[in-house]
DNA sequence: AGAGTGAACCTTTTT
DNA sequence: GGTTCACTCT
């Protein structure tokens, strides 16, 4: 566990004063490094742990990297450290900075779904129909808070063009109408405080005096949003630590700038530049190949991983005629090589660009029994029943939140359709405040009849009696309360498909009361509002041991795997159009699908295979496909081809014993 | 109000 | 091929 730290990752560790930019290579021990400086800062620096942050972008690291730390730690030794995401943070200081901000406690988080509808609302407002461009138009305001520029900025920047203008105008609204229903989107909580801290010098002195020491993970997925934050916090005592590896950005099109780490060296002229290069995974073969696809990038700095972990066997590339085939073949390799080598399921990942692409594999391993796991199916917040008790959480917090009333409001039954809905949100828009405000003001009884009306303010009388009862007592046991008053048990075993169903979904309501429960049991003093926000900025609900997915073969997308590594990697659907992905031939922006082809070769410690079809179906229709431009990339040396159509010539019979001696050769000599 | 039908769509997706 | 969304029918 406790590895002696190689001399590069030594000097990371120990350099102190000032920034510096470790460039980490796949497999090169980045988290090592952080984790490292870490204890070293706290336990040989006498560093105050309240003082050290380090931040990276997934639940998952944040995780993996708290849990790294505190095994490096003496007990009660971390008090006060702050390890986490982005969001994480930017949610904590508008939490502390609530007033200079201008929001209520208990404040909203929008998810992508809320935001959706908010935006939808919106376009039907002021142009009686969204035309199914609320994404789109979505995709760009986040693109503008992405960018750190405002709504007015937008607007001028769009110089006239339509459809920036549009969605500019719209821009402004939505942040309106988010601050009305005291709530922000994701990408408010990154923004936000970036904000604050430009316009309130003392605010943003107080923060840096928190955080004295940054440390950044996975540094070029930052976006200009993130790094603006970073700069700020870190100021003038410049006590920045940033991991990272330009080769493994993937993410530019959610608006990462892997040129953040070019710029570190202007706005830090003292910047020390650190190269990890050893890399402790991979194969020389395999890191061979990765170092030679990757070659044909342009790059930012340069750098050549090296591997002392044995030549290693070539690289498989197979032939499939069509997809189905691609499904069988790979996992009947998968078989035969585990029982040649009596692995463990969980040694084997199956890789592929989109998520359409797991359905024929899941299905080849379910008839061969074969334990999987699939990451990145839906996310439990994204079920119905899930999201309707979140609403009621949110509305209890925050009564303002219009999307949460929505949709709650009639769910179950309360008599209040949507004739009653569309007047009361006429009212609320005329007088410029909540849905739930607007039941309280006089003027409504004009609107509606007085039955409605009543109905309305049965509801809301209960919310705000609930509301003050979690307020003063214990949350927990409010929310209980109310899930009896609504009898929601009932309500979806009278409402579902089938009784397996409604009791799956109680199921779901049972976990998610437990997690919040265990939650405020660890954070008495969290309000409501505070559990419900992090509720917010989970895609899961963490498990006790849930690293320990037992013995099960991964299926993910390349996205899905960075940071990942498993003995043996299938690599499949490595075609034209599929990777590189078709919009991205289109788009020129075939550096970052080979970027992609890259974090997927890396991913592989012994065995790497890569498949590819002849033909495919596409939306329903049989294609040709060619095999990837990647392919012909790799070093030829270090492949070897079989499938259909792959006749092995006397050459590379040849070869291929001759590579089967050296491999036992290099076995023999260890 | 909820189910049923046709038309348009379609990468990746940390939070 | 599969999903999502708007509109229509009962």
């Amino acid at each position: 566990m406790q590895a002696a730290l190689n001399p590069r990752q030594l000097a990371a560790v120990k350099h102190l004063d000032g920034p510096s930019l470790v460039l980490a290579g796949a497999g090169s021990g980045k988290t090592r490094v952080i984790t490292r400086k870490i204890a070293y800062l706290i336990q040989r620096c006498g560093i105050d742990p309240r003082n050290i942050a380090a931040v990276t972008f997934t639940n998952k690291a944040a995780r993996e990297m708290k849990g790294r730390v505190k095994k490096l730690l003496e007990k009660n030794q971390g008090k006060g450290l702050r390890v986490s995401t982005f969001h994480t943070l930017g949610l904590d200081i508008i939490r502390r900075e609530l007033e200079i901000l201008g929001y209520k406690a208990g404040f909203s988080i929008y998810d992508n779904t809320d935001s959706v509808a908010l935006l939808k609302e919106l376009m039907k407002k002021a142009f009686g129909d969204h035309g199914n461009q609320a994404e789109k138009n979505l995709w760009q305001i986040s693109n503008w808070k992405s960018a750190f520029i405002q709504p007015d900025q937008a607007l001028k920047e769009a110089n006239g063009d339509p459809v920036l203008s549009t969605a500019a105008t719209l821009y402004e609204q939505y942040n309106h109408h988010l601050k009305t229903y005291n709530a922000v989107d994701f990408d408010d909580l990154i923004m936000l405080p970036g904000l604050l801290f430009r316009e309130h010098p003392e605010v943003l002195e107080r923060w840096q005096n928190r955080i004295r020491y940054l440390l950044v993970d996975e540094y070029q997925d930052t976006n200009t949003a993130q790094y603006e934050l970073v700069k700020m916090l870190t100021g003038v005592r410049g006590n920045l630590t940033v991991v990272g590896d330009d080769d493994q950005s993937i993410y530019t099109w959610r608006g990462a700038q892997p040129e953040n780490m070019a710029l570190l060296k202007e706005d830090f002229p003292n910047l020390e530049i650190i190269k990890l290069e050893q890399n402790y995974r991979s194969t020389r073969r395999i890191l061979h190949a990765a170092n030679t696809l990757i070659a044909n990038n342009a790059h930012i700095f340069e750098k050549k991983l090296w591997s002392d972990l044995g030549h290693g066997d070539p690289i498989r590339i197979i032939r499939v005629a069509n997809e189905e085939a691609e499904a069988e073949q790979i996992i009947s390799e998968l078989l035969h090589h585990k029982f040649v080598n009596r692995t463990k399921f969980k040694d084997y990942a199956i890789l592929y660009r989109g998520n359409h692409q797991s359905r024929l594999f899941e299905r080849a391993l379910r008839e061969h029994d074969i334990p999987y796991y699939l990451s990145g199916g839906t996310s439990f917040f994204a079920y119905a029943e899930v999201k309707d008790i979140m609403s009621y959480l949110r509305l209890l917090a925050n009564p303002e939140d219009d999307n949460a009333f929505v949709r709650i409001i009639n769910t179950p039954r309360r008599e209040i359709g949507p004739g009653t809905l569309e007047k009361l949100s006429l009212y609320a828009s005329e007088r410029n405040s909540s849905l739930f405000n607007a039941c309280f003001e006089l003027g409504l009884a004009q609107h509606l009849s007085a039955r409605a009306a009543e109905r309305l303010h049965i509801f809301c009388d209960w919310i705000l009696e609930l509301a003050n009862k979690a307020e003063n007592g214990e949350p927990v046991e409010t929310i209980h309360l109310m899930l009896r008053n609504i009898d929601y048990d009932q309500w979806l075993l009278d409402n579902g498909k089938d009784e397996a169903q409604a009791n799956r979904r109680i199921g779901n309501i049972k976990e998610l009361l437990s997690w919040i429960a265990r939650m405020a049991k660890t954070t008495p003093e969290a309000s409501l509002g505070e559990l419900v926000a992090r509720l917010t900025l989970l895609d899961t609900l963490e498990r006790e041991n849930e690293d320990d997915r037992g013995d099960q073969v991964s299926l993910m997308t390349l996205h899905a795997a960075k940071g990942l590594e498993f003995p043996n990697v299938y690599l499949v659907g490595v075609e034209e159009e599929l990777l590189p992905h078709r919009n991205s031939i289109e788009n020129d922006t075939i550096e970052e699908e080979r970027r992609l082809a890259y974090v997927g070769i890396t991913r592989a410690q012994k065995n790497l295979t890569l498949s590819f079809a002849q033909k495919r179906k596409r939306y329903g229709e049989v294609a040709d496909c060619t095999p990837s431009r990647f392919i012909d990339e790799l070093p030829s040396d270090d492949l070897q081809w079989t499938g259909e159509g792959v006749k092995m010539d006397p050459q590379e019979r040849l070869q291929r014993g001759q590579a089967h001696l050296a491999n036992l050769r290099e076995m023999l000599a260890k």
